[in-house]
DNA sequence: CCAATGTCTGAAAGCGCTTACATCAATTCT
DNA sequence: AGAATTGATGTAAGCGCTTTCAGACATTGG
């Protein structure tokens, strides 16, 4: 609780040179002679002076900080998304103001607004756009009205706007790829859980019907299904539901567990007679037994990106860069499938 | 990037006020009359003026933001710890900065040091000092330090300091009467793992071994082990190293679940022949099998207490409360104990 | 040797807000 | 009724920094 805050004229006066010049230091501005710069380092050092930031962010209006807001934290593939956001963003001398939205619009508009109000030098939103073709679609003009102010770079999610910056997974080519491989494998009747209507989900569930068109297998509504995002619940629900269903691809590795669970309790032999694959790629597929198949969508090259995308947007001001990057997914085989 | 900013100014003139009465309403003073504010109001209304945060931080020296500084947020604790305090601190106004600092010392001082100097109205430390009790003791200056600038709110951790305030879980007991439940089933050589030498750890020993000595159990130091906190370790560790034991107490989930893991490997029937106790009481819990006995620190309440406690002190300057809160945890029984 | 050019540095005007102090009108008291 | 009190509002002085502008000085060319 201390008083004797040091600021810029302490330092002026001690280094013997106008606030100015001190500034100038401060901000290393080139029109400084190399011995004033030395003198007044010096004098800075010693006594460890750190510039106030709202007198900076006053003049300057910026605070070196960037807005990242999530719909929540507590789910493992947020917190690794904000874990990797965090500890790039931190490489460049960036701090994170961190909010929670919730899924719902309003939540989302609430936490960008205040957001917004702490004057961040740009925002990331992760995930939780709501697709639209057809389905449940999410009002993203909120996020285009931050735009006008801040850049905002989306991490899977579905917006387009000036000054908006997107990094995607290739959900459609992942999922894909996967229903192809069962279906060679003989599995026909593919169970796929989704918890959401969010973009990525819309998107899996794109490369899945896809899949089984190409391969002339009929598409069957009962094997497309929403499910509660815990493994329990998943579990429970197919232990009412009575389909028959040969493999599981799912949105999440939670859901997928939960496939897991229920087979396990049935007495279905995994993955001789039911093959599982889960998504993310996340901790809780080595806890279970067989440890989970997964597709990981590599959040951390996702966060890179976007992170380098950022500093190029806002310290380079670079122009016309790629309003949309693909990151690819990648299968990560293990023991809930057998090939 | 519209420039158009409109401030007190163009309030205070189109409401035909000063600018002073235009700020004593935004503040809420009660030294404005009812018309006047009613006026002033509907102008801030229509234009949807939103105070420059750099400018009332400047007169304040505040910015209605809490830091936040955890070792690292990709772990299901530290993740749901997160998860809470934000949202509880939301509900009051406040925003969060958040700082991952890793567990190194060093870093911990760089980023409150950054959160300092971003003048926030306190600084919330989440778990991972480290104890001293001849072991590895953590220097914890650079916190009392902090706490000469703002009220500093540490959740499991080991500090004491004017202007600090702890809420810690009552791990000795909670491990103890786990520890003693065990013995009371018959279980004598209980493995006891932990992945740190955090404040957290260090109690739940304590417990172990108060519990061991209460009843005569003479303690062997091959059951106490230091593990790496991945399941897969864990389980390749217990393979390795050739000790008998009929019971596991894990300082965390993981570990509990490497240890299952292990056991299934082996062949070993749970909970019949090995009884098995995680910590925290974590998602990963429910995706094994049989599913996983946990001790439940509570941490939803913890980061309750932890925000009541905060907002006690920045808001209503409360002086003279408790400096440490101690929370109990609970035994939640699932499949790996058979009590 | 003087003008022209270039390099550093300092003075001072904000940035938008809070708040102590001054002011003025409306009450209340004697 | 006049003095004293109270209440509402305005005036203006910062808060600590950035930055424009101008001045001081050194360097160069004719």
């Amino acid at each position: 609780m201390k008083k004797e805050v040091i600021n810029i004229y302490d330092i002026a006066e001690m280094a013997k040179v106008s606030i100015a010049t001190v500034s100038r230091v401060v901000n290393g501005s080139d029109k400084v002679s190399e011995k004033t710069r030395k003198k007044v380092m010096a004098v800075i050092e010693e006594v460890g002076y750190t510039p106030n930031v709202f007198a900076q962010g006053l003049g300057l209006n910026t605070m070196h900080t960037i807005g990242l807001l999530v719909p929540t934290i507590s789910d493992l593939y947020m917190s690794s998304a904000v874990y990797y956001l965090e500890e790039k963003l931190a490489k460049y001398g960036y701090d994170c103001i961190l909010g929670c939205s919730g899924f719902e619009l309003e939540g989302k508009q609430r936490q960008t607004d205040m957001i917004l109000s702490k004057h961040v030098d740009a925002l990331i939103l992760v995930g939780s756009t709501y697709a639209g073709n057809g389905e449940r679609v999410e009002d993203t003009d909120y996020i285009r009205e931050a735009a006008e102010q801040v850049p905002v770079f989306v991490v899977n999610g579905n917006v387009q706007g000036e000054n908006v910056f997107v990094t995607v997974n290739d959900d459609v080519k992942a999922v894909y790829d996967v229903t192809v491989q069962m279906i060679e494998h003989g599995h026909e009747r593919i169970l796929f859980l989704t918890d959401s209507q969010s973009y990525s989900a819309i998107k899996k569930r794109m490369g899945y019907e896809k899949a089984l068109e190409d391969h002339r297998i009929p598409f069957r509504p009962e094997l497309e299904m929403h499910v509660e995002n815990t493994v329990h619940a998943v579990r429970d629900l197919l232990q009412n539901c009575n389909v028959a269903f040969d493999a599981v691809i799912a949105s999440n590795d939670e859901i997928a567990v939960g496939a897991l669970k229920y087979a396990s309790k049935k007495g279905i032999l995994v993955p001789d007679e039911i093959a599982i694959v889960g998504y993310n790629n996340s901790s809780i597929g080595i806890a279970c037994e067989p440890e989970l198949t997964s597709i990981d969508n590599h959040i951390e090259q996702i966060c890179h990106e976007t992170v380098e995308r950022l500093i190029a947007v806002i310290e380079r001001k670079e122009k016309n860069l790629e309003h949309k990057i693909v990151i690819p997914c990648e299968l990560v085989k293990r023991g809930t499938t057998d090939f």
